[in-house]
DNA sequence: GCCGTTTTCGGCCCGACTGTTTTCAGTCG
């Protein structure tokens, strides 16, 4: 099993404990172990040969035992029999608001309810109101999100999220008294999905705000309506598909804002050591100050917290517990990448594979974004269905080049290909005529279904073949669609080390692969990164912020990234 | 279940809101 398969095994233990009544602190553990999985670091199955996970905060014992026989046998007898003793049905109502754990169960023990379904009849009937701690209104509201439950509850893309997310700012923006408004939680860590938008409001009159926040036309459920807190179910329709989101505003005062600016940015693991900090300095933190109101007055914004935190100034981005807290208070983050530090990109498709956009209009959108050089990278030739070009297609398209790099003045077209890596982990031309790119970008686009360790050495070898300069979208996946195939990175990027390649971190927000999770891996043994848009026509170009947010997630600097190089340099470093 | 520079036991971040209660548990982030 894969250390994602085990991470999501150990969150659902904790889900299915959770739905026993079992101690919340066990529970805990469970999911604090998941996501300390998720985010480890290094040779995954190195540490299982070497039974090593002490070194992992919230791993210990009893998780460790598990974890390695996850790994080593695909099974564990205490999942199975908690799956044997709870019915699946009570996993999907926890994703109805307002009811949790302690609920389900009580529906469950008292009222013999096992699915969705038999709730519904329940509610209907009237008698979930009977029940003890339960209510009429606790029954509409299950109806309610019943109602809901197909389109609710669950994560979508960021690029889904931020237009809702940005219609909700706006408006509350333009209200009276509103001093200040931001987009805090997982949109502002620039996560590549979001479960549910966290907005923050500066202001002295909360309540009139909040009437105003509730009745906005985008609200398709009041969920709660305090004075200082509410929480809707917002609905917006983007293009075909309609995004619904839950929304929670908190409002404030300016002097509190950076504190809850901080406290809603989370995430919640990295607000937890924040807290544990301030208390080992004799102080505490909420989102409404930070010690004495001295204290509290002197911080004016994040950093001035920080400060007083006696640590250095910790980008949203990086918030998540992954060793941030430490480098803080070395005072030793890196200086991370931003979108005006890219030079140019590699990996773009025109008319003459499948992109919408000729190459002359390509490379003249690069040139308005203020880049030096613009990398055509179509298809090669077996990928029939997405027009790959044959070798005499593709010295029409060198000629073209060619002619349109004497039009450009102080910019440069660069003669790339994105090379299908074969069955077999061959390059998809002849070597003799791969010499001819400038570079080359070699991606998977079939037989997705290898196993893990046919795909790792098919990859790897297209990996270490001499005339690949970089990898494209790593492991295939879909956001929220589609896993990706199954690979080993981390023999992957040791192969990309070894050869001296590069990794792509794909900016289309379907993609964003290689995952955040894996580019500080491959930063850490020397792996140079390349954000390409993979664009298909000239607005994709426009997407190279989505790679940048991936980027610096993954702690990179411009050092770390090889399109931040001007042409000059990338061009002595392919060898032209 | 995890964790430890006062701890190997007894803590585990903390506050808003709701609904069902007569003082608070459950949910949520």
């Amino acid at each position: 099993m894969t250390k994602d398969e085990i991470a999501a095994a150990l969150e659902e233990i904790g889900t299915l404990l959770q739905l026993k009544g079992e101690n919340d602190f066990r529970v805990r553990a469970y999911t604090a172990g998941a996501k300390a999985l998720v985010q480890l670091e290094g040779d995954f199955k190195a540490r299982v040969a070497e039974k090593r996970f002490d070194d992992v905060r919230g791993i210990g014992d009893a998780l460790q035992e598990k974890i390695i026989t996850l790994a080593t046998t695909g099974q564990l007898p205490f999942l199975d029999d908690l799956r044997a003793s709870v019915p699946p049905g009570l996993i999907e109502m926890l994703r109805l608001p307002g009811i949790g754990p302690k609920k389900i169960k009580a529906l469950h023990d008292e009222l013999k309810i096992d699915t969705v379904a038999q709730l519904k009849s329940a509610c209907e009937a009237g008698t979930v109101a009977e029940l003890k701690g339960f209510g009429a209104k606790t029954q509409v509201k299950i109806l309610d999100g019943i109602a809901l439950l197909d389109s609710f509850g669950k994560r979508v893309r960021i690029d889904q999220a931020y237009p809702l997310g940005t219609a909700l700012v706006e408006q509350l923006r333009a209200l009276p008294g509103v001093e200040q408004v931001e987009l805090c939680g997982s949109m502002r860590r620039r996560r590549d999905t979001a479960k549910d938008l966290d907005l923050l409001v500066a202001s002295a009159t909360a309540a009139p705000i909040m009437d105003a926040f509730v009745a906005l036309p985008e609200v398709v459920q009041v969920v709660g309506h305090g004075p200082t807190k509410s929480s809707i179910v917002a609905k917006l329709q983007l293009g075909t598909e309609s995004i619904v989101l839950n929304a929670d505003l908190r409002v404030v005062t300016a002097a509190q804002f950076p504190f809850a600016q901080l406290y809603f940015t989370g995430s919640k693991e990295h607000n937890i050591r924040l807290r544990q900090r301030a208390i080992e300095l004799g102080l505490s933190l909420n989102e409404y100050g930070l010690g004495d109101e001295a204290i509290t007055a002197k911080c004016k914004t994040e950093a001035d917290i920080y400060k007083a935190l006696g640590m250095a100034y910790v980008a949203p981005e990086l918030r998540e517990d992954t060793g941030e807290v430490e480098a803080a208070l070395a005072k030793e983050l890196p200086k991370l990448i931003e979108v005006g530090d890219l030079r140019g990109v590699f990996h773009n498709h025109t008319t003459a594979s499948d992109g919408t956009a000729t190459l002359e209009e390509m490379a003249r959108k690069c040139q308005a974004l203020g880049w030096e050089y613009f990398g055509v990278a179509d298809h090669s030739q077996s990928l029939k269905m997405a027009g790959g070009l044959s070798p005499e297609r593709v010295r029409e398209q060198w000629a073209e080049v060619d002619e349109l790099n004497e039009k450009l003045k102080g910019f440069r077209i660069l003669k790339g290909i994105e090379c299908d890596i074969l069955l077999d982990g061959s390059l998809d031309y002849e070597d003799d005529f791969l010499t001819g790119f400038d570079y080359v970008v070699a991606s998977v686009h079939t037989h997705f279904a290898l196993g893990e360790d046919e795909q790792t050495a098919r990859v790897c070898k297209a990996l270490s073949h001499p005339a690949t300069t970089m990898l494209g979208h790593a492991t295939g996946r879909l956001i929220l669609r589609r896993p990706g195939y199954k690979l080993d990175l981390e023999q992957v990027i040791q192969t990309a080390a070894r050869h001296g390649k590069f990794i792509e971190i794909n900016a289309q927000p379907s993609r964003l692969d290689l995952d955040w999770t894996y580019v500080k891996r491959a930063k850490a043994l020397g792996v140079k990164l390349v954000i390409n848009p993979d664009a298909h026509s000239p607005a994709d170009l426009e997407l190279t912020p989505y790679g940048i947010n991936v980027a610096r997630r993954g702690w990179l600097t411009k050092a770390d990234v090889f399109n931040t190089l001007g042409l000059k340099d990338v061009l002595k470093l392919l060898g032209k």
